[in-house]
DNA sequence: TTCATATTTCGATATTTATCGAATAATGGC
DNA sequence: GCCATTATTCGATAAATATCGAAATATGAA
């Protein structure tokens, strides 16, 4: 991992609200992941007190630097996150 | 660690400039920090190519998340990194 | 004391960001 | 087909941020 992604990725988990939203989302078991009764976005929004669009933009971030997947269950969105990601941006910063 | 402290922390290593600066410093060989000859803030800032006054600012927010420790050394400014408080916000967000 | 070097502070600016409400889409149930 | 629910997109705005150049401060050297 370059510098560069590693900088999106802290950027990603460096607002408060969206740090919960990464930290709930990691916090549902991601073995019910495919049966579809894990993470559901709906779920969260309503745990948090920013409105929806809001979410959905913080959602995209995270997406958007890979620290979480996503996937539609009929009117549902699931997450999950991507455990590996964050771990390759630390490795950088601890110069392993 | 808890969640809004971390959010500083990835901030502060969120932008790139300002990651460059962190890794550089983790990089000069923390064992010379006692005996002056690690890591001056001087032969960093001639490494980069934005200006001084940019680099304070980055600096200080660094400086400001617990990131890294400073000393005057005289005229110059000696850093190294504190590694533990990357450790604890890793730790947050890997669920440990 | 005068000077050069190292660093910070100040003031300004252009860009990015978080957030909102309203509107729009997508989906399944009735 | 209509409605309720879920989620996204759009347009706007206020706040934060990165960066700069100029000025100020600090420190050791000449």
């Amino acid at each position: 991992m370059d510098s560069k992604k590693a900088a999106k990725i802290f950027k990603a988990l460096s607002n408060p609200n969206r740090l919960e939203l990464y930290l709930k989302i990691a916090d549902s078991h991601e073995s019910e992941f495919d049966a579809g009764c894990g993470c559901f976005l709906v779920d969260i929004m309503n745990s948090f007190t920013i409105g929806a669009p809001t979410i959905s933009h913080h959602l995209k971030e995270l997406l958007n630097a890979e620290l979480i997947e996503t996937e539609k269950r009929g009117k549902l969105l699931v997450c999950r996150v991507n455990k590996a990601m964050a771990e390759d941006a630390f490795r950088l910063i601890a110069r392993e």
